[in-house]
DNA sequence: AATCGATTGAAACAGTTGTTTGATTTCCGC
DNA sequence: GCGGAAATCAAACAACTGTTTCAATCGATT
């Protein structure tokens, strides 16, 4: 009556066999390119070439199934794009930049984003049950990588506040690429798009920007004048 | 037996009354809240206190009435938030502020954003129809507001490209908290979350950020040099 | 080969969805 | 008040949804 329980360490040759991670997939790719309510679990059994009542057999019913297709999407992920490692003594720069290059890649993908991507990008900014996993197993580590490398960079005198606000500053910057690509593709001529706003591009400027604004680098601009100090807000 | 088509310049008594506007305030309201498939045309037509059977009398069917209340929401949203307008001599810097402070309150609110932006929002993350005019009537003025004040910032030094770039990666920090409010309130600590994450110190963060970028303030941090200023980091 | 539980399969179920129908009421110029 | 268009209403429709049922099949252990 009950499905039986698979062990974790199955290799891959056999998970393509599986039925359930055949639907765990399946589901995966629907969800993403659909969302939860548009995805049908008719269309995601068609797609694993399993029975309709195989979902039901498996995870019980499709929110369950909508969990478990999102835990699993970000566990391949992890396999796929390991966590960056420098050897010691790498300038904190240049760990910023390929720190920089590489969540763009993650998340931009070389060419079409990953639907493991596209599924945990819906999670999100539509949190649900499975967000929180997703926060802690996946976005976490990278977010706090990110944060020790700001550390090192600005010396030790910023509090932890601070970097992490300039981390989400950073984040944020990659982010607008991923979930608002479309938006940016409007307002930006077409050609632009090509030259500037693709991955290693992107990363660069970033990287410049947030090293100028740290004192760590070149100013992108040299205002004419110095500019009247900026007086900080007068609320 | 087709609805009468009703003038745009109706008061806005008449609006409350009018079902046409009262579907639409319910189908954005619902739409944003739920999302489109999620969304049912008998809750909206409860919710408006009209029959079932108005949405296709005014509308024709429900995707219709999605895209009319896109429509609408963004231009409530335009009566409601007029750009922002400085008098000429007003120093760039302050402009800067003024802007971001004015994006985050249009994008986060003072409490609860409002259904509008919301709705928008869903546009802007899974582009439909609807999205084009929403970008050429709403967001792409402001854009090019963005890039105009980072124009006089930068001292016409930078080619627009570059300042395309610059404007963008303000926006993503704008956008991160709007579109991912819920992941950062799980990043960061929650005493944290109250004191640094809220519109009015993000705007400060955001904008001395930029203005170190450009070279048009003090850098955030003092790597190797002596400690950092803090001068009135937060007050 | 026989047995028994795990798995698969086709079909049906009950509920909800967007949409349509056709009668009824409301509104307004005459 | 009358006539006819506009607007409203309750009811039904057909299609699709997630879920369940239960018989058929498979596969390993005896």
């Amino acid at each position: 009556m009950a499905p039986q329980i698979r062990s974790n360490t199955a290799n891959i040759s056999d998970d393509i066999r599986d039925p359930r991670v055949r639907i765990l997939s399946a589901a995966g790719q629907e969800f993403a390119e659909r969302g939860y309510e548009a995805a049908t679990v008719r269309d995601i059994c068609t797609a694993a070439g399993v029975n309709l009542a195989a979902v039901n057999y498996y995870f019980g019913d499709k929110q369950r199934l909508y969990i478990e297709s999102v835990k699993h999407a970000h566990e391949e992920r992890i396999r796929q794009v390991p966590q960056p490692d420098w050897p010691s003594g790498t300038p904190a720069a240049e760990k910023l930049l390929g720190f920089v290059g590489n969540t763009l890649d993650r998340m931009l993908g070389t060419g079409q984003p990953p639907w493991q991507v596209r599924l945990m990008m819906r999670e999100v900014l539509h949190p649900t049950e499975a967000c929180r996993e997703l926060v802690e197993d996946y976005i976490r580590p990278h977010f706090e990588l990110l944060v020790s490398i700001l550390d090192e960079l600005a010396g030790g005198t910023l509090p932890g506040s601070e970097l992490r606000r300039v981390a989400l500053s950073i984040m944020g910057q990659c982010f607008l690429y991923r979930a608002a690509g479309d938006v940016v593709a409007m307002l930006v001529p077409a050609d632009e798009i090509e030259a500037c706003h693709t991955p290693r591009p992107i990363a660069d400027h970033v990287t410049r920007f947030a090293l100028a604004a740290l004192g760590a680098g070149e100013p992108l601009a040299r205002p004419g004048r110095r500019a009247a100090p900026a007086k900080e807000s007068h609320r």
